[in-house]
DNA sequence: TGTGTGACGGGCG
DNA sequence: TCGCCCGCCACAC
């Protein structure tokens, strides 16, 4: 129907998808999206995630592999200790072995 | 209605 | 090789 701020939606929909112990990056989803480049704005969605659960937002880091956005979790201790959970290992807020577990949608999604 | 910001990424010096 | 700057697009004020 309307496809104008469906972006939102469309993130949750790929960021619900991804695997656990898996992570993907921002841009990573903004490519899946068509929006390469604007990967600022699958942050911003994100940020919107705040009252829509479902949303594995601990999986979505940014291209170092690093908690970029875990300030914004509450605690932001609590986005690092889910990944642990799911089994990745996180050292200084960054993945250790980030490009072994790291998942593309556009990749594995194969469309 | 317009300007600024923002959980990033890539290109250039 | 490392660091800095600009670009993207949508939402909030």
């Amino acid at each position: 129907m309307d496809k104008k701020t469906n972006f939102f939606q469309d993130v949750y929909e790929v960021v619900k998808l991804i695997p656990e112990g898996r992570w993907t990056s921002y841009g990573a989803i903004a490519h899946y999206l068509g929006a390469k480049g604007s990967a600022r704005m699958v942050g911003w969605a994100m940020n919107s995630s705040h009252g829509t659960t479902g949303i594995p937002a601990q999986r979505v880091l940014n291209r170092e592999g690093r908690l970029t956005g875990k300030h914004h979790f509450n605690p932001p201790d609590r986005m690092q200790k889910l990944l642990e959970q799911e089994g990745l290992k996180i050292k200084d807020d960054m993945v250790v072995d980030a490009e072994t577990s790291f998942w593309d949608p556009s990749k594995e999604l194969e469309f």
